[in-house]
DNA sequence: TGCCAGGCCCTCTTTAGGGCCTT
């Protein structure tokens, strides 16, 4: 049996039934850990009488009723200067650059950035759980590394799910592919839109589609296993 | 110039190696 969440970050379970869900992706320089930085932040705030009964698309073809994305969602996406170079896979994945963000005068990670996520998470009703597809390994660990390079929190009453253990567990086809895209074509039968992968928000539409497929066991799971914030350790 | 992620899981395993997942 697997034991989730992983060693060394979690607690047992808040058994909180969230009033919220905000799905989070961060647009990253790169991959390496030692010299990642944030140039894209994206956030949809979504309440969870909207996760609970989606509506269906009545264009859909299909014998299954495909749920259509929720009518009322708060948005947050920021670009930010990220300050340190971009590998060049980054750059061709997201399109960003160095030389863009500059010319378009992105500030960095700043005061200003903070408050704005901040000020965002808390118009939510609470408890709040963060998701993100391989959050407590890449973008939790981040974010809360960026913040403490300031001194600087997001609210309490908030914790953390990882889509991608939690539909590891609830799929529990050991050799499947739990890319957040595989996961979308799995469900959904087709690709992601490519002109909107890897921008932050669209990677958040994606991963909140592939939630809303699995709704229910994610809501169920989160109760039981996610972390509060505070216990992510830092990149 | 050369540096070049890392935690987790699986298995042809545990005195290890390789693949996945995120940009």
């Amino acid at each position: 049996e697997q034991t989730l969440p992983r060693a060394g970050m979690a607690t047992p379970s808040p058994d909180v039934a969230f009033e919220s869900f905000v799905f989070l992706d961060l647009e990253t320089t790169t991959l390496n850990r030692r010299r990642v930085r944030t140039a894209e932040i994206s956030l949809s705030a979504v309440h969870r009488c909207s996760l609970e009964e989606p509506e269906s698309d009545p264009e859909s073809d299909s014998e299954w009723e495909f749920p259509l994305p929720p009518r009322i969602v708060d948005k947050l996406t920021l670009c930010l200067d990220p300050q340190k170079p971009f590998a060049h896979r980054a750059m061709e994945l997201t399109g960003l650059s160095n030389r863009s963000l500059k010319e378009n005068g992105k500030p960095g990670f700043d005061q200003a950035l903070v408050q704005a996520v901040c000020g965002f998470l808390m118009r939510q009703p609470g408890p709040v759980c963060l998701v993100a597809h391989n959050g407590y390994n890449f973008d939790f660990p981040l974010l809360r590394r960026e913040l403490d390079r300031l001194g600087e929190d997001l609210p309490s009453n908030l914790w953390c799910l990882d889509t991608l253990p939690a539909l590891q567990e609830l799929e529990g086809h050991a050799r499947m592919s739990y890319s957040l895209s595989n996961l979308y074509k799995y469900y959904y039968g087709q690709e992601p839109d490519p002109d909107r992968a890897h921008s932050a928000e669209g990677d958040v539409e994606t991963l909140l589609m592939v939630f809303l497929y699995r709704a229910e066991g994610l809501m169920a799971w989160a109760e039981e296993n996610a972390p509060r914030w505070n216990e992510i350790e830092p990149m």
